[in-house]
RNA sequence: GUCCCCAUCGUCUAGCCUGGUCUAGGACAAGAGCUUUUCAAGCUCUCGACACCGGUUCAAAUCCGGUUGGGGACGCCA
């Protein structure tokens, strides 16, 4: 068994890309076959060195190892020799240039299409057939020499040795051609399966507009690779039995091609961000400050000078449940790398427009006395001084809260001034009483 | 225009192959409530679908045909 994934470097890896290799690669892992890679560069005004390195990377990321890999860049020589022999056996012949500012005066391959009936059989959608009446001749070495895409790929599929071609929908129709291709070159015909598209949310193909960006960009938005790579596995795949969460060992061992649904799926970060938060819940928060540190020294929140790690790790399980994505860290706990806080114009409408001077004063004085600072003592002073002045909590905790963080979310409030610590707690709610003044 | 594919809640899906167990199950989203402190976490509940028409059958989401709708492909791009 050995299956490929055969990206061109024209562009970066995106969501449809790395769900046609995640297949592959589970197929490949499941059979315990080979996960070919193989790299269609023959365009090389398109093709870019940038593009490559992203690809290469985000699969590398999304954990997708590959056996063997190809560049199709190299195998001109190839090309061109399955294609004189087509010459010779009469099944294809030369034509001059079309191109009008085309200076060689070489001439194209061209393959001849003989009307016929042609029968494909995918794993995934049956028995199709194709006429070839409906099909053109096909160009096979284009006037400069290179290859076309579909001779390329049938003569590197049938070199290599693959068993089982997995690919987007959007091939469907070239595989009649490349039938024909395999036919006339005395190749075995490898089986099919076709996996249907991803659709953005307007329908149609996925686009930045849509939602669909680069695997590089949910990366660096802060999505982990196994929870991408979950949400993956449920578009037109499903473990049974109701299973939302699944690792990829385990998808490994459940997976069949055969299962694999024939209907398009729209993509919906909603359910991305679901699935991604529930396992940023579950990852060991070492890894995650890990993650994290890279992009609050990018911020300027920490210095790598003057880091606690011990301090951040704590900040990171404060968050870690409500997370959708990493990035939302960055937002969601700025206040406690800030010195000015960003003040929510909504919240501190909502609590902060009553003048509480008084009572922040006597909340002051409370955590001045404490001779311990933790959650449990600062709680406590705040409950007694609440029943002291005969006040619902809630009326303070709100307004507290919003002095201290500039929000109206966030953990539990005496969490939140254990962290932010004595000092800077009683500093901030000064500094809000003084502007009542 | 020609060819091809597809069709279950707004979205992802289970069920379809091997018709009855389906007054169609789950998840995301949305709405409501609970959580002696917020929610973007948790729990509970609600809303919500077999595209349509015909056929086969005692019986159809499930099988067959058509219609409609959606998508893809028709390049000396990949």
């Amino acid at each position: 068994m050995r299956v490929r994934f055969a990206p061109s470097p024209t562009g970066y890896l995106h969501i449809g890309g790395a769900r046609t290799a995640l297949f592959n690669w589970l197929y490949a892992r499941a059979k315990e076959g080979e996960f070919i890679l193989r790299i269609e560069d023959t365009d090389k005004a398109r093709s870019q060195k940038e593009y490559l390195d992203e690809i290469l990377d985000s699969l590398r990321w999304l954990g997708f190892n590959w056996d063997e890999i190809y560049y199709q860049g190299q195998r001109f020589a190839i090309y061109r020799e399955q294609a004189e022999k087509l010459l010779q056996a009469g099944m294809a012949y030369l034509e001059k240039s079309k191109i009008k500012e085309q200076k060689s005066k070489m001439e194209a391959i061209i393959f001849k299409v003989e009307p016929q009936k042609i029968k494909v059989n995918d794993l995934i959608r049956g028995e199709i057939e194709f006429e070839a009446e409906t099909i053109k001749d096909q160009v096979l070495i284009k006037s400069d020499g290179t290859p076309t895409y579909n001779f390329a790929c049938v003569v590197d599929d049938a070199l290599l040795n693959i068993t089982q071609v997995i690919r987007g929908d959007d091939h469907l129709s070239n595989t009649p051609k490349q039938v024909l291709l395999y036919q006339a070159l005395g190749f075995k015909v490898p089986e099919f399966a076709h996996l249907p598209l991803i659709l953005g949310a307007e329908g149609g193909r996925l686009s930045k507009r849509t939602g669909a960006t680069a695997i590089s960009d949910y990366r660096q938005s802060g999505y982990l690779p196994e929870a991408l790579v979950n949400y993956l596995l449920l578009l037109s795949w499903s473990p049974g039995e109701n299973r939302e969460i699944i690792d990829i060992d385990e998808a490994i061992k459940l997976f069949d091609i055969k299962n694999v649904n024939k209907t398009a799926a729209t993509f919906n970060l909603d359910k991305l961000n679901w699935i991604n938060n529930q396992y940023l819940k579950v990852t060991d928060p070492q890894k995650l400050t890990d993650e994290l540190i890279p992009r609050l020294m990018e911020k300027k929140y920490i210095k790598k000078d003057s880091m606690d790690r011990d301090y951040l790790v704590s900040l990171v399980k404060l968050f870690q449940g409500r997370l959708s994505t990493l990035n939302d860290f960055l937002d969601w706990a700025d206040f406690f790398f800030l010195d000015e806080i960003n003040l929510d114009p909504v919240a501190q409408k909502k609590y902060l427009s009553e003048d509480l001077s008084e009572e922040f004063k006597l909340f002051i004085a409370r955590l001045e006395a404490l001779d311990k600072f933790d959650t449990l003592t600062i709680e406590q002073a705040f409950r007694d001084l609440v029943k002291e002045l005969n006040m619902e909590s809630k009326k303070l905790i709100h307004p507290i809260r919003v002095a201290l963080t500039g929000k109206t979310i966030g953990p539990g409030l005496f969490e939140v001034i254990y962290y932010l610590g004595k000092e800077r707690t009683k500093e901030r709610l000064t500094r809000w009483v003084r502007r009542q003044k």
